[in-house]
DNA sequence: TTCATTTTTGACCGTTTGGTCCAGTTTTTA
DNA sequence: TAAAAACTGGACCAAACGGTCAAAAATGAA
């Protein structure tokens, strides 16, 4: 059995480097960041990162694993039981939501899969692609039950999930792009009314 | 004045060279890809390329920048005397194509794009911006004369981004997920029907 | 206080990387 | 065909990087 001992400084000093790991990993993917770099963010010394951690891999996969489940768990809630347009939209309110509240999370997936997914391509055939297929069981359902138009469940959700994403992932062009006097908040408020208008038009039959 | 003298082997080998460094940093960002790598990929020696390039700087932004023009040209077409569907969805099949057919370049941008567009930066905010508050007005103009419903023109635009490019940029979530039995053009057909139920339903009044 | 344990860090190491140099080879030109 | 120009590649360099180590500093139990 493993020992359990974790002391209050490991578990502040871990969770520190972790995200400063996130800062840097997000902004400049695995291969362009350095462990001087983290080691800077968190305001600590090298040496001490990898007395945390045994590799910059390590750190990595951690940060991977630790926030996968959060990233896919609004896509888990989707329910058949629940009005279409209510269940769709609430999913793209939530995915919008990360996408502002933690878009380095995003940008951190975004760059292990344009890089190849090496570390998560068993999740991504595995857990994920399971979980896909179920939510497009459903979504299937409500278009056979002549509540949905028909589409294809799979690509339904891959638009779902890059109109949202974008505003994560390409943050910095929605910024050189949109009116700079625009704040934040109006800047998704807009994008969230603009997704709400097309997809639910898009999708529920009259 | 700048000489004009580019031999016929310039021309071949800087054309090799990018064509490899295309494939290198699509796939491994700027920082992850090596001299080395590019070399090997144009099966050429390192030292050559410094002879057709000073610097790895010096290849990645006459990457960016050659292939921008091409990147943007779908849009610029964009037209108000045309029919507003028939438009928007030759805009979003043109996109798509790109992304079926030059997925390594729309990578470069994002990943360029991701990690801060530090040498894009003034494209950005100059002239597409100004491409597409030009488009944006065209979109209005539809709006207000009772052609398409009212949304944000700029979020339309980033919408249509977003879901084209996912094909390219997320392309090995997109075949983890597919069913491995479809072929990529059946998954692209499939997408684009998806695309313009959503988008047509979605924009066009009735 | 004492002493063992945990934590921190600066110095150091081997490898990789972008880039240089130059001697040699091929191609062009006159 | 011979000189000049264009081109190639192997040896090399300095900086950056991931990672190690041992010694010092902080912490905690008695």
């Amino acid at each position: 059995m493993a020992e359990k001992k974790t002391t209050r400084i490991q578990r502040q000093n871990k969770h520190r480097i972790m995200q400063a790991a996130l800062e840097v990993f997000s902004t400049s993917g695995y291969r362009g960041a350095t462990i001087d770099q983290i080691a800077k963010t968190a305001k600590i010394s090298k040496s001490s990162i990898f007395y945390y951690f045994p590799s910059k891999t390590e750190i990595y996969i951690s940060l991977l694993t630790e926030t996968l489940e959060e990233w896919l768990e609004p896509l888990r809630v989707l329910d058949h039981d629940g009005d279409p347009a209510d269940e769709i939209m609430k999913y793209v309110d939530r995915k919008l939501q990360m996408s502002r509240d933690n878009p380095k999370a995003s940008r951190l997936f975004a760059n292990e899969i344009m890089h190849g997914a090496p570390n998560i391509s068993d999740i991504l055939h595995g857990s994920l692609k399971q979980l896909v297929d179920e939510k497009c069981v459903i979504i299937q359902q409500w278009i056979d039950e002549g509540k949905l138009v028909s589409v294809s469940p799979y690509h339904l959700i891959f638009m779902i999930w890059a109109a949202t994403q974008h505003y994560a992932d390409f943050e910095v062009q929605v910024d050189a792009i949109v009116d700079e006097c625009m704040g934040r908040d109006q800047c998704f408020d807009e994008a969230r009314e603009t997704l709400r208008t097309v997809f639910l038009n898009g999708l529920l039959p009259r």
